[in-house]
DNA sequence: GAAATAGTGTCTTTAAGACATTATATA
DNA sequence: TATATAATGTCTTAAAGACACTATTTC
């Protein structure tokens, strides 16, 4: 075994002379000076669309601890040391809506790192958007309080909204600000605008909001979940050229009755 | 002073009953369960051109120690407990260079997680995009060996070559792979293609690519560095068109002789 | 047939692109 | 005046949008 006459010898030996696989053996055996380190956490913009209802929905969970005791918060949760963000992204989900989410179909937002945006401490969330094509029944265990909002954009206003338990957010499009009688936890009013301004610009080029409408869907379901997000009546879009722009993204699979009325044609996303 | 018959109980007040302040003045005291946390890094894409020889210049940094010893590597560093993201880079960026970079003038990309990214440990690197407008003479100390790297694009690679020491570094645009005889640190060769597409794609509509030639520049200047991104001659670029394009992002404030030739007009970008 | 819903076709307006012409400098 | 460089103008083509019309269903 090599001797040395100095720790700063050693370190120096193995991070520039020693192989790479003889440094790494050795490094995983140092006592690493403790380096302050961060929680990371993801937070996850779940949304989903109800046919019925032609109601936009967005998933959030009530809080009934501090801090930010019972304010609503985006469903997320701390990164585990084998995880990438995405898996992380994919097992919150699941464990809390009970929904599997393909990887493909989880988009990355931003970063967020201000160090006090955690009153706890030191925690760095990585943000994600995701929409699932049907709303399950029951979205996670009772503990939780997961509860999907109904989401309307009216004027320069988001308005977030439960039946259940009465409860109404209302955010400031330009500003950013939390106006309603009740409050979002941490800094998720701003994950929750990053989200609705990162769709409403990308979706006439790359319409994946498109799958909250499950597989196939019809042209005008589509003008519906565009209209949710402009903020507009979907007969304000008109059908024939709507439909000019969408068919490139889109790929017809058949024909649905709508009850009254002509039937619709169906159409499925085109994988990219 | 309240007491608890178990630590349970204690938790439970503090949590559900006892105000916000209370809590988080209790919180402060526990000691906490080591959760496994990752260190957080920031990598900045740094680039600048130069207006002499016609050459778009991205700054790298050779390490001389393992892991990846003599790979080349993204300029960047560990998030401090009191930095948000951006201020790593920020700070990253004038230890390495000398510059200072305008918060408005970093483009945050995208967070890399995979676990094993990094073969000494766990570590979360979120990723910028910068523009400076001059190439300073000495990047960094000598002592880290930054330098600026050529880039160009012919066909669907980038090849990023160094006059000083020779190296070159080939990425295939379209697998992602790096193919050149030098290497790149980590998962660097990944953030450099976000960068670039990220730029490729945006850059008619949010032309900040332009920062590179500083605060003033002419329409051909703009020409030939939205050229270097496409991989052609800037003579392949219709002026008449471009600034027809371009004229909703600049302002004219002047005019500048060229040399020989009509002088030319003088733009900057619009502040948004 | 009336009403409701969806799909198709046409015309107008606007933007994008190709290309030709004009303007201002230097040698 | 020739040449280099940049700016401007015109014409063509393609995309975006407004609007009218036709098709298929239920009651």
């Amino acid at each position: 075994m090599k001797s040395f006459s100095s720790k700063h010898e050693e370190k120096h030996y193995f991070e520039t002379q020693a192989s790479e696989t003889a440094y790494l053996d050795w490094y995983k055996q140092q006592t690493l000076p403790k380096y302050d380190m961060p929680s990371v956490t993801i937070d996850n913009v779940l949304m989903c669309y109800n046919k019925t209802s032609d109601q936009l929905k967005l998933l959030l969970v009530q809080r009934n601890t501090h801090p930010y005791q019972y304010s609503w918060a985006l469903p997320g949760g701390f990164v585990k040391r084998t995880e990438a963000t995405e898996e992380t992204c994919m097992r919150e989900t699941f464990e809390e809506t009970g929904v599997s989410i393909d990887i493909h179909n989880l988009a990355q937002l931003h970063t967020f790192s201000d160090p006090y945006r955690d009153p706890r401490g030191w925690v760095i969330t990585v943000s994600y958007l995701a929409f699932i094509g049907e709303e399950p029944l029951t979205a996670g265990d009772d503990t939780r309080e997961a509860k999907w909002f109904t989401l309307e954009r009216k004027d320069h206003h988001i308005h977030l909204t439960n039946e259940d338990t009465k409860a109404h957010i209302i955010l400031d499009l330009d500003t950013g600000d939390t106006l309603g009688p009740d409050t979002l936890a941490f800094d998720h009013a701003k994950i929750i605008l990053t989200a609705f301004n990162h769709i409403t610009e990308k979706m006439h080029h790359e319409p994946n909001v498109l799958q909250v409408l499950g597989e196939d869907f019809s042209i005008t379901e589509a003008r519906k979940v565009f209209a949710k997000f402009l903020g507009i009546s979907y007969k304000d879009i008109d059908h024939s050229n709507f439909k000019k722009a969408m068919l490139e993204y889109l790929v017809e699979v058949g024909e649905r009755p709508t009850g009254i009325g002509r039937p619709s044609k169906i159409y499925r996303l085109k994988a990219i």
